[in-house]
DNA sequence: AATATTAGCCTTACGTTGTAAGATTGTCAA
DNA sequence: TTGACAATCTTACAACGTAAGGCTAATATT
């Protein structure tokens, strides 16, 4: 039995949807940016690419694999100006990982989940590399300093997202409830550090980065030129 | 009509089991640590307890309350020294919080669901502003140094569990296909860096560990002694 | 001691999830 | 025209979180 009944007029030839690897990923990144990572499911991912949920599994193993592939173009945003000094340089490569890892807040809680590091994240670590060593740089000097590096800007915005205050729209149901419990057991510093610096008006923990940046790259220089 | 049919002897008394808030998260971390944060069901977790699952939501309004408080639980681990200077107390510290995050590799990932800080963040928080605020660190410079700080370890974690090398017990096929795929692409720092230095007999990722660790620290002194 | 209250665990049930198995369709080669 | 294969769809299932309300044993009140 057809759909369309016979006197029926045919409804519409209604063209199969078609599915690319890119197209799918470049969806559910959308999805998950704007409505959040629980929101991200294979029936709604389909549904918003016209098509049903078993068709992505022609071409993702599972979800987990789709994942894979939505950090990787996550990474593969992160981008390393080509000429400039290497201070300069990984001062543009900072802010853009940042950029992209606050832009994708999902992204950094699920690499956990990941397998292998997928071709833009391996050709941007090459990069990166590339940058330390051209620059004077030993190849262990190099090594240190990604690490250094690269832990500071994967810990900075992880604090940055757990932030309480900014977390989400209703900051202040939070913030509230958390000075109340700051305020019944009794933290003297943290209340100093709060209301002579982190509440002051005009503050904002964004700023913060530039700073430590800064004292790592003094210390990644000093490093190198001690090798 | 009851459990025991009438001439039957009376099977057992069967205490029902009680339940404590300490207890149900120990055991979820229990789970959670030794098969993955994914076997951590509400029913799992009940029948560890020998209990139905929907007795514990009269402890935890939900799974993410439940989360809140695991959390909570592992930020209690981290110690700080209370005596020493605070080189050598951030050094413990360190060591100690990174330690705790490898043993409960579910958490960094999670931090990002969690509403607000629970009592033993916030104590442990405190401890540490009061560590650099009585070793001459201006309130700014403590929150610099605390942004620093923090931002490097949890970084280092989350680089350190994401290696595809010690990641999970199977790291042959990880470590083969990377490297097949490192060999079709060329990345030729990414080379370098591998064959003469990460790949060395003897390498392990946990010595960077100190090594910027250092860097950081010696940034942090003179980012005190210039304020 | 007898009764009322209620804190704490249990039963049942529902909607949603990821995905296994296999049917169906559309496309392109022979 | 036919056949093959690639890509989508249908159906189905077990496992999940948890809502609603029932039961029971401990505590409080008389």
């Amino acid at each position: 039995m057809s759909k369309n009944s016979p006197q029926m007029p045919i409804a519409k030839p209604q063209p199969r949807a078609r599915l690319s690897r890119e197209g799918v990923l470049q969806k559910a990144l959308e999805i998950a940016d704007l409505e959040g990572f629980h929101a991200l499911t294979m029936r709604r991912l389909a549904q918003e690419l016209g098509v049903e949920a078993m068709s992505l599994y022609y071409h993702f193993a599972n979800k987990d694999r789709l994942l894979d592939g939505m950090i990787d173009l996550v990474f593969a945003e992160i981008e390393l100006p080509p000429k400039g000094n290497w201070k300069n340089r990984i001062r543009a490569r900072a802010a853009s990982a940042r950029a992209a890892l606050v832009r994708h807040r999902w992204a950094l809680g699920r690499m956990e989940s990941r397998t292998s590091p997928g071709p833009a994240t391996l050709r941007h670590h090459d990069a990166v590399i590339e940058c330390f060593r051209t620059s004077g740089f030993s190849v262990a000097a190099a090594a240190h300093a990604y690490s250094l590096l690269d832990s500071y800007v994967y810990g900075f915005v992880l604090q940055e997202l757990n932030l309480p205050f900014t977390n989400s729209d209703d900051a202040g149901p939070a913030a509230e409830s958390i000075m109340a419990e700051v305020a019944a057991g009794d933290y003297p510093y943290l209340i100093e550090m709060a209301t002579q610096h982190s509440l002051r008006p005009g503050y904002s923990y964004a700023e913060e980065f530039e700073i430590g940046l800064e004292i790592v790259l003094d210390g990644l220089e000093r490093l190198r030129d001690e090798t």
